[in-house]
RNA sequence: GCGCCUGUAGCUCAGCUGGAUAGAGCAUCAGACUACGAAUCUGGGGGCCGUAGGUUCGAAUCCUACCAGGCGCGCCA
């Protein structure tokens, strides 16, 4: 609705140019929005106001010539009126609102698909978190954006794929398998100073206990660099496929899980890195490797091979996009908590190196969570192994209330997230408030069906009976779910999604305590039946985004 | 010290990339079930949008400087 108006208003603005009521002019800074007053009309531009400077004249003259030569074959608007300094506001006609009921049926789950990703492959790496311990609150909200984000860009027509980045290759892996050689030797009567950067959880103490089971003490007397490796290995797939079942539970399933050793492979890291050093970006000091990052914007410069000839996780990482432009991705999106926003510059500039634009790795910052209880902190210490797992989370709130509450504020903003009021049944918790309205509506259907009505045919039913304010205004909501999933696509915010979500249940319910829908006048309750079901289908496809469930009772 | 992020109602946060009279939830107060589900609704009170300048037709939004909080500034990942 919204780009049918915008490109009418450009034609309009055309036509004046032609006629040489104004110069030639750019209309890239024309925008149509929904007022915030719904007495100014359905749609407003500020088309006028933004021609006015270049144009050299007053907005409102302009404004009354757009009007003059707006042309509208088809009766899109209904009328127009030009306000204040030069706002134009748009009156949308009737039938076409009305003509969004019938949209919304046909299209069914499919309501609120975008073209604007056009195919394009995109890939979304989130969570990536070290097989060295189960996922924590602290991953959680990631793993939510992450997906969420990505059911939005494949509903805008991406190409999605979602990656798992497995980070098998550092010294925390290390740390893994000394830890668990740790406990196996306690556990077979050894005393032996626990390792300084060990892992201290129980999960530890049970991975050494199945290897005793299964394989007694030959470990005790093998070479111990071996395994340790050995039980790195162990521990680390062991510790991923419960880190794939608690994902999976949470209702996030990946596409790829690509691991950081494979990097390593036939030299990939190496030669790469010799590759950008005949390219000039990279330089040696005589004992390191240095990335030119500060050619990109970087503060400084950054080491890629280290002194004892190590690679860093940086080089890795350069590798690893490499990698991911490799396989056709257009386009890049990485999730990462905001304490590693120091890091985006070189990693940008490391894309750039690789011959990609800027722009073709978007990075989405997700911030901390605080956990609270009952209004009261919850400590939480990864070093000591206490901390509240992504588990215990779903097991004490479920689902749809943890996911939908990391949603709720934009990701890259504090988030308090209190177990209590999340697993409460009741009006402080607002999954269930969105909820209640997609089971409402399910309860109105099959009120209707006992009552011998069926749900009608939306093109043989009069809704121009819907005439009240309140049906209007939900008709509306419902025309602005595709335009607020574009911004929320182009603006990565799946926030946004949630609002519109809050904004429409409340419509809902609004409407559903001031009005009857099965009434003994049966046309009106044809056209009554018809709004409540594009109410349902709408709130279905957006909570589906969420990957929170649209129950039909509760 | 430098860089990034955040300061909006008592609390938690939106504010559609510069638009018209700044919104929602919670909390609080007053009301609504012989009702298609009260996990709901209706109404009231509550604001120097951190402070001070600047940019223009117009600023919570952009630029600058301060103030306050968080996070970065490893040859860790």
């Amino acid at each position: 609705m919204k780009s049918r108006l915008l490109a009418l208003i450009c034609s309009s603005v055309r036509k004046c140019v032609e006629n040489g009521l104004i110069p030639p002019v750019d209309t890239s800074r024309i925008e149509v929005e929904v007022p915030a007053n719904p007495d100014h009309g359905d749609y407003a531009t500020n088309a006028a106001m933004a021609l006015a400077r270049e144009a050299k004249q007053n907005p409102r003259k302009i404004a009354e010539a757009l009007q003059r030569h707006f042309h509208d074959p088809e009766g899109l608007v209904a009328s127009i009126s030009i306000a204040g300094p030069g706002f134009m506001n748009f009156v949308i006609s009737n039938r076409f609102w009305l003509q969004i009921l019938q949209d919304i049926l046909e299209a069914g789950a499919d309501f609120g698909k975008l073209s604007v990703g056009r195919g394009k492959k995109v890939q979304v790496e989130f969570v990536s978190a070290n097989p060295t311990g189960p996922l924590h609150i602290g991953h959680a909200r990631g793993a939510v954006v992450g997906d969420a984000l990505s059911n939005l860009l494949q509903t805008a027509g991406f190409a999605v794929s979602k990656e798992y980045y497995i980070n098998d290759a550092g010294n925390q892996m290390n740390n893994l398998g000394r830890s668990v050689l740790c406990r196996y030797r306690e556990l077979l009567g050894e005393t032996i100073a626990f390792p300084e950067n060990g892992y201290r959880g129980d999960y530890i103490r049970d991975i050494a206990a199945d290897i005793v089971k299964k394989d007694g003490n030959r470990y005790l007397t093998a070479n111990e660099d071996e395994t340790i490796q050995a039980f790195n290995a162990l521990a680390g797939g062991i510790i991923l496929e419960e880190i794939k079942q608690d994902l999976k539970d949470f209702g996030v399933v990946f596409d790829e899980y690509f691991s950081e050793k494979t990097l390593y492979e036939n030299n990939g890291v190496l030669s790469l890195l010799d590759q950008l050093r005949k390219q000039g970006f990279i330089y040696s000091d005589g004992e390191t490797l240095w990335f030119k990052t500060t050619d990109f914007g970087d503060e400084k410069d950054r080491v890629v091979i280290r002194k004892n000839g190590d690679p860093t996780y940086f080089a890795a990482d350069i590798a690893y996009h490499q990698n991911k432009f490799s396989r056709g991705f257009d386009l890049l999106v990485d999730i990462w908590g905001a304490d590693h926003h120091g890091y985006m510059a070189r990693l940008w500039a490391a894309v750039q190196a690789l011959g990609h634009n800027k722009d073709d790795l978007r990075i989405v910052l997700v911030q901390l969570v605080n956990l609270l209880r009952a209004g009261e902190p919850v400590a939480m210490s990864t070093r000591s192994g206490e901390f509240v797992t992504l588990r215990e989370v779903l097991d004490e709130v479920g689902k749809d209330a943890a996911r939908y509450n990391f949603l709720m504020r934009r990701s890259d903003s504090h988030l308090d997230f209190d177990l209590e009021v999340a697993k409460k049944q009741s009006n402080e918790n607002p999954v269930y408030y969105v909820q209640y309205a997609h089971a409402r509506i399910c309860s109105i259907m099959r009120m209707a069906a006992e009552r011998g009505v069926q749900l009608p045919d939306p093109r043989q039913t009069d809704t121009g009976l819907l005439s009240e304010p309140e049906e209007r205004t939900l008709i509306k909501m419902m025309a602005r779910y595709p335009e607020m999933l574009e911004g929320a696509v182009l603006s990565l915010e799946v926030h946004r999604v949630t609002f519109y979500l809050n904004e429409l249940a409340g419509l809902l319910h609004g409407y559903y305590n001031k009005y009857k829908v099965i009434t003994d006048d049966a046309g009106l309750t044809a056209a009554r039946l018809v709004l409540m079901q594009a109410v349902r289908v709408v709130l279905a496809n957006a909570l589906c985004i969420l990957g929170v469930d649209a129950p039909e009772k509760m």
